[in-house]
DNA sequence: TGTACATCAGTGAACGCGCGTTCACTGATGTAC
DNA sequence: TGTACATCAGTGAACGCGCGTTCACTGATGTAC
C-alpha cells in the first residue's frame, strides 16, 4: 500500500497525495491517530518531509485526509454488513423484520470494524469530524452513503415498516448511536479491553438486542 | 490548586508527590491527558523537571495517578446525583421506583461530569485503566465506591427490588455503561460536539429511558 | 517537428522547540549518641 | 541538650530525540510558437 517497497525512479512522484493519504492510513492502522506523524508519513512514500506541503497545508489537514478514509471505510464495512443479510435484494421493502436486521446489521458491522480495525476506528474520531455532514464526501463507503446516513436510512426503513412510531424517530439516531458507540470505546481502548472474543460477541448482541427494545 | 501562587521558602517542598498530581489534574482539566506533560507539571509546582523522579518511576506513573484522581471525581459526580434523590435515605430499600430513579442518577452524574469536566472525564479513561478493578482504591469516590461499583450497585439493587428479571442481570452493565459512555464521547470529543446543552439533555433523557426499558 | 520557456513537484539543509530522562551535586531534616 | 552524621528531597546542567515547518534551490514536464 505504500510505496516503500519500489523506490521511485522519475523525479516526479505520479500520485503523492494519494500515496501519502495511505501511507498514513497504514500509520493509523497501526497506532491509531497519534501515529500519523508527517516525517513519517514522508519517509514512508520515499519522499522529502516538506514535499507534502505541496499537498497538504499541513500536518492537520494530512490527519484529516486520513480520517475521511478512515471514516469511508468504517461506512464500507457496515454496508459489507448489511449485504450479507440474507433474503435482502436491498431494495426499500415494507417488511418489519428485515428491517430490524438491517438496524442490528448496521450496529454488528460498526462495531466489527471497531474491533477489526481499532487504529482506523479512532482515527475516524480523532480530527474533529461531524460525521452528520453530508457533504463530506470522502468519508461515503462505496454506495455514497457516510456511517450515520446508513444509521439513518435504517431507522427511517424502520419506521416506514411499521416497527418504530414515527414519533420516536427523532433523536432515535443520536441514542442508536451511542449505544453501539460505547460498547466499541470501551472494548478496543477501554475498560473493557479485558473481555475475550466471546465476551465481546455476547455483549454486543445483548447492545443491539437493547437498543431494538429501548429505542 | 497549584503551587504556582506561592513560591516555597523552603528547600524542601513538603507534599511535592500532591502538588505533583494537583498540577496534572489542572493540566487535565484544561487539556485532557496529552496535556499532562511533566515539565510543565513541575514548573506549575514550582521545582525542577528531575524532582519528579523522586515520587514517580516515570511519566507514565504521573499520568496514571492523574487518571485515578481523574475517576475518583467521576465517581464523586455520580454519588451526588445519588444524595439528590428525594426521599432517599441511602439505604437499600425494595422500591422500583427507587431503583430506577437511582439508575437514573448514576447514568445522568455521569453524563453530567463528562460534559461540565471533559478534559478530566477523557483523562480518567486515558491510560488503559481498568475501571472494574475493585481494588483501584485512589479511583474511588467520598464513600469509597469507583465508578463502575455505583453502577453495579445500581442494577443489584434494581434486581432487589423486582425491577429487573434477575437472568438479565449478569452482563446489564456492559450495555447500560456502553449507552452512557457513547453518548458522553460522541457529545464532548465526537461529531455530536455541535449540539446545544438543550439537545445534549434531551438526548440524555431519551438514552437513559432507551437503557431503563431494554436492559 | 523542434526549440524556448514557464510551471511547479520534489530536494537538501537547516531552524527552533519542548520533550523525557540522566548525571553528579547540595543542603535541609531527623536520629543516634 | 548539644553535636555528628546519615538520609534523601530537590538542584542545575546537560543529553539526544523527533517533531513540524521554512528557505532557497533544481530539474522534469507540458505548452506555445
Amino acid at each position: 500500500m505504500t510505496e516503500q517497497s519500489s523506490p521511485r525512479t522519475t523525479y516526479r512522484h505520479g500520485d503523492l497525495r494519494r500515496a501519502l493519504i495511505d501511507a498514513g492510513t497504514d500509520l493509523a492502522r497501526a497506532g491509531g491517530p497519534d501515529a500519523v506523524v508527517l516525517r513519517e508519513v514522508t519517509r514512508r512514500a520515499g519522499v522529502t518531509p516538506n514535499a507534502a506541503y505541496r499537498h497538504f497545508t499541513d500536518k492537520g489537514a494530512l490527519l484529516w485526509a486520513v480520517s475521511l478514509a478512515a471514516q469511508s471505510r468504517l461506512a464500507a464495512a457496515m454496508e459489507d454488513e448489511l449485504s450479507a443479510i440474507a433474503g435482502d435484494d436491498g431494495a426499500r421493502q415494507n417488511d418489519a423484520t428485515l428491517a430490524r436486521a438491517r438496524l442490528r446489521a448496521v450496529g454488528a458491522g460498526y462495531l466489527r470494524f471497531a474491533q477489526t480495525e481499532p487504529g482506523l476506528f479512532r482515527t475516524a474520531f480523532a480530527s474533529h469530524v461531524d460525521l452528520r455532514d453530508a457533504s463530506a464526501g470522502d468519508s461515503a463507503g462505496p454506495h455514497g452513503r457516510t456511517p450515520f446516513q446508513l444509521l439513518s436510512d435504517a431507522l427511517d426503513a424502520l419506521v416506514d415498516a411499521g416497527a418504530l412510531a414515527a414519533d420516536r424517530r427523532a433523536g432515535a439516531e443520536f441514542v442508536a448511536w451511542s449505544s453501539v458507540h460505547g460498547l466499541a470505546m470501551l472494548v478496543i481502548d477501554g475498560p473493557l479491553r479485558g473481555l475475550d472474543t466471546d465476551q465481546r460477541l455476547v455483549a454486543a448482541q445483548r447492545l443491539l438486542e437493547m437498543v431494538e427494545k429501548g429505542i
